[in-house]
RNA sequence: GCGGGUGUGGCGGAAUGGCAGACGCGAUGGCCUUAGGAGCCAUUGGGGAAACUCGUGGGGGUUCAAGUCCCCCCGCCCGCACCA
């Protein structure tokens, strides 16, 4: 019985699921996704009449599958290339893959060590990219496929090598020996990002190690002048990302002073250099460090009492990870060498310590220190008893933060004693310099251009720039990456391979199971001839960083399938600069700085002509959904790290907070399964209506029906009304439709327009797509209570609006607006169709609602007709029975009027 | 510590200095139904019977008028962090 219930149901629900609840869905998605296909309808037009816009997502990495990051992203960006071109412009909107990386290598090596089964990282990719591409296609992005690339064919990555070529002759590329990461199981060199906490990502256990290795670099400091610079002009890009870059960068201003050893051996180099931004503070100094992994840190102790302690000191620190040397709580701790410098200014004789705070890769390695001034120095100084000397005074109470004063209290009170003494911090506000030889009685801050100068006049010093910026460390121990185009040759060292021999094909005879970058075991790949010389010689098998890859795919775009150069120059200026960028925050240093520094170098080497690629940037939010967080963790935890719904590390009780949805987090949410269950177009309406497209997005599976059933409601709507709107459009090609003829026409019609108005708005100049939906869900209000009667005019008022309607909604849900704009006889595309244009005039109203205030609180409405003037306003204002009660007979002192809004009478 | 962002109903979010809470979700009541996880209608910030009153993280200020502008403080999020 139950069960004869139950089917009952079931069937009864399907049908009555047909006919009420969804449009069929995955019917017309199909069906328009072929069209579209069928037609090449979104191939690039290039007539030349119209201006061209460049629209471009940050390309993925073939994982196989499409998350919702992917999904907001690309939604924005096809609702951005649909909206442009019905704008009237012609769009490049391509799409393709950052396919080399290192998943599909260790996927390979997984089932080499596991099963002992070959897997090729090409095949492995191709068949993940066959899936995305499917997974893109089933959303409706309206991309120019005929554009596509992957980075990790020969004929896209034979440009990374011939770049890097000429890079190399100009030295932009050069190789020098630097600190890596490295795991001694893996025997082979880490990427920063696969360190975790100081450990292999593959070996817990295994603690990283810094070694000095020689590797491929590319000059990026050479450009970091120009790339702080032009960060001016991108107006386009979000403030906050630009500061990213700046401080990345990192200018400081500042002057080298060379101080020099006392006592030098006979043949040593007495040259200490050092920089400073303070040269105020140069008369302060009363020691010096340097960088335990300083090539002449261990030199200069060598042979005194300090050796032993130095050694032991330096293998200690200089091995130790960055991360854990430069914690916040990291204490300073440091040895003297055994050795004194002279301060120049001075001739003071002071140590010269090696000590943890002080960094190989800044400056010159080795630093002048001063307590009095200088946190860092003061807190080493109080530790080792080394001497404090004040060389600026505060010019009066007054000057001094709050801040600083809790530190110097004290010291002031004692009178400002010249040893520090009462300080319990340094002073490093500005003031007036003291002790200072000649300089005494001058500002500080005129001090620092004063003694600049005074140290270059006396050349032992000059005034210099150091930038945070280092260069890019482009190597990497990897088989699924570009090779580097490089042979080494006993006699003539490192050399380029012959431009013609290009592509360096990756060999496929290797073996993922050894240890080490699997391109050494291949048999037929590193075996070669000197192009120069002839003799037997070796190919490096070090790869390219993949994020090579990525600084100049939006170029090759413009041109895909050009076999003679990346990109023909008139494909580069026809294009460039993209003109819409849009991706996540995430990328706001690596992967922006890198590709506007490979765009320079490219026009340097002639093959561009732009300089900035990305003219305007709209950084996207995380899509997040709700997770347990556990307070003590104080971070969000996986489900299964739940014991009884408590932190098992803990056991401690979780709250739900909304984060990131990640794999690890087991709280995202599959957008396949989504389309199949409400079609990819209410995926996309919601994905754009829940929050502003710059803002997070928190995941709400009952947002995604309520997007699903508005659009369930216009397909209704015209569906019911199809023969009315048909006729209706019949009517509009016989004459012209006049609103004035009709009140409730001419209310429509105005309300078209505002419509119209708010959605061009939106989108065009804030991509705020929430309030264009929201705009359009009123619209549809509007359009559902108007009465089509049997005159030609409600007909023609009604297909009017819902054309418009379909128009508007077209860039965001394609599918449902090309189905239903066919539905009502026409016959062209949707994507097609200019946009609506914005009709001012029909958008006003003929009266306004002023609200009445008596001192700012409101006491009536008014219907008053648009062109009223104050004076008329007033009179009716007045002569409101509450106006004038709230009044009380009192008199006005004054009265405000915002024309078409508000009156306000102050008493 | 430095820099940036952010804080508005039960929730996501709207508001060129001019009616706070558009639009949606959820909830409540009703209609339609053999049925409802469909659809339609209505209500939905708090307090109050009502007139009214209180409400945009907290405290001051400017203004006829402040979520919005200025000053101080607090919470959360994201960068960077011994950069000499």
């Amino acid at each position: 019985m139950n069960e004869r219930l139950g089917r009952f149901h079931r069937i009864f629900k399907e049908q009555t699921v047909q006919d009420n609840r969804f449009y069929p869905f995955e019917e017309i998605e199909h069906k328009w996704q072929s069209r579209w296909a069928e037609r090449n309808l979104f191939k690039t037009a290039n007539d030349g009449k119209r201006p061209k816009y460049y629209v471009l997502e940050m390309f993925p990495y073939p994982s196989g599958r499409l998350h919702m990051g992917h999904v907001r992203n690309y939604t924005i960006g096809d609702a951005m290339a649909r909206f442009m071109r019905m704008k009237g412009f012609d769009v490049i909107y391509p799409m393709g893959f950052d396919a080399f990386g290192l998943p599909a290598e260790n996927a390979a090596i997984k089932a080499a060590r596991e099963q002992g089964i070959a897997l090729d990282p090409a095949a492995f990719t191709q068949r993940c990219m066959d899936d995305m591409v499917a997974a893109l296609k089933r959303m409706g992005y309206s991309y120019d496929w005929d554009r596509f690339l992957a980075t990790c064919y020969p004929e896209y990555y034979k440009w990374n090598q011939l770049v890097f070529l000429r890079m190399f002759e100009k030295g932009i590329a050069y190789r020098k020996k630097a600190a890596v990461n490295w795991c001694p199981d893996c025997d082979t060199v880490l990427a920063n990002e696969q360190v975790i906490d100081g450990k292999c990502w593959r070996h817990t256990e295994t603690t990283v190690e810094i070694r000095q290795l020689t590797q491929w670099f590319f000059k990026i400091t050479d450009y970091a002048e120009e790339l702080l610079n032009e960060l001016d002009n991108l107006t386009g890009w979000p403030e906050h990302v630009r500061i990213m870059q700046r401080n990345w960068i990192g200018r400081s201003d500042g002057c080298l002073v060379n101080f020099e050893l006392a006592d030098p051996r006979p043949g040593e180099d007495k040259n200490l250099p050092i920089f400073t931004t303070r040269p105020d503070t140069l008369y302060g100094v009363t020691f010096m460090v340097i960088a335990p992994e300083h090539p002449r840190a261990f030199e200069m102790a060598k042979g005194t009492p300090q050796e032993s302690a130095v050694r032991e000191f330096i293998n200690r620190v200089a091995i130790q990870d960055r991360s854990v040397r430069t914690a916040d709580d990291r204490e300073k701790e440091g040895v003297w060498l055994g050795r004194e410098a002279i301060n120049p200014l001075t001739g003071d004789r002071i140590k010269l310590f090696t000590a943890n705070f002080v960094l190989m890769e800044y400056g010159t390695g080795c630093i002048m220190a001063v307590p009095a001034h200088d946190q860092r120095d003061f807190e080493f100084a109080k530790k080792y008893n080394i001497p404090i000397k004040i060389v600026i005074r505060p010019e009066s109470e007054k000057t001094i933060s709050q801040q600083q004063k809790t530190y110097i209290e004290e010291w002031l009170r004692a009178g400002m004693p010249d040893d520090g003494s009462g300080m319990k911090g340094a002073f490093i506000e500005p003031g007036i310099l003291h002790n200072s030889g000649p300089f005494t009685g001058t500002p500080s801050t005129e001090g620092i251009g004063k003694i600049a100068q005074y140290v270059a006049d006396k050349k032992i010093g000059n005034k210099t720039v150091q930038y945070k910026l280092r260069d890019w460390l482009i190597s990497r121990q990897r088989y699924w990456g570009t090779p580097i185009p490089i042979i080494y040759c006993e006699k003539c060292d490192a050399v380029g391979e012959r431009e013609e021999n290009l592509p360096v094909v990756l060999p496929t005879d290797v073996s993922f199971d050894a240890k080490g970058n699997p391109l050494r075991t291949s048999k037929t790949f590193i075996d070669t001839r000197c192009p120069k010389c002839g003799a037997p010689a070796k190919r490096e098998t070090d790869t390219m960083d993949t994020f090579v890859d990525s600084s100049w795919y939006f170029l090759r775009y413009c041109d895909p399938k050009n076999t003679e150069l990346p990109f023909s120059p008139e494909a580069e200026q026809k294009w460039m600069p993209v003109d819409q960028y849009i991706g996540g925050v995430e990328h706001a240093i690596m992967h922006l700085l890198y590709a506007r520094f490979y765009t320079k170098v490219l026009r340097d080497l002639g093959f561009v002509k732009c300089g900035e690629p990305f003219k305007n940037l709209f950084t996207q939010g995380m899509v997040c959904k709700e997770a347990p967080f556990c307070p003590q963790c104080n971070t969000a935890i996986p489900v299964n790290n739940l014991t009884d719904g408590k932190c098992s590390r803990h056991c401690c009780n979780v709250e739900m907070r909304s984060v990131k949805m990640s794999k690890s987090l087991g709280n995202t949410v599959d957008p396949s399964a989504l389309i199949n269950k409400l079609g990819a177009d209410s995926l996309r309406l919601f994905i754009l209506f829940a929050s502003p497209a710059e803002k997070e997005l928190e995941w709400s599976d009952q947002g995604v029906e309520g997007a699903s059933r508005f659009l369930n409601r216009i397909w209704r709507y015209i569906m019911a009304n199809k023969e009315a709107l048909r006729e209706g459009k019949r009517l509009c090609a016989q004459s012209p439709f006049n609103p004035n003829e009709n009140e409730a026409a001419k209310k429509l019609h105005r309300m078209t327009h505002i419509a119209i108005g708010r959605v061009t708005s939106d989108i065009s100049q804030r991509f705020h797509f929430n309030t264009a939906i929201a705009a359009c869900m009123e619209f549809l209000n509007g359009i559902t209570s108007f009465e089509i009667k049997e005159d030609e005019i409600t007909k023609k008022a009604a297909f009017e609006a819902v054309k418009t309607l379909l128009l508007l909604l077209a860039p965001m849900a394609p599918h449902l607006m090309e189905e239903l704009m066919e539905e009502l006889g026409c016959e062209d595309s949707i994507a097609t169709q200019p946009w609506p244009e914005f009709d001012a005039q029909a958008a006003a109203f003929d009266e306004v609602d002023i609200v009445v205030q008596v001192c700012g609180k409101i006491k009536a409405h008014l219907m008053i007709p648009a062109e009223a003037d104050e004076t008329f306003v007033r009179e009716r204002a007045l002569a409101d029975t509450r106006v004038q009660q709230a009044l009380g007979g009192k008199p006005i002192r004054k009265a405000i009027y915002v024309p078409k809004k508000l009156f306000n009478i102050v008493v």
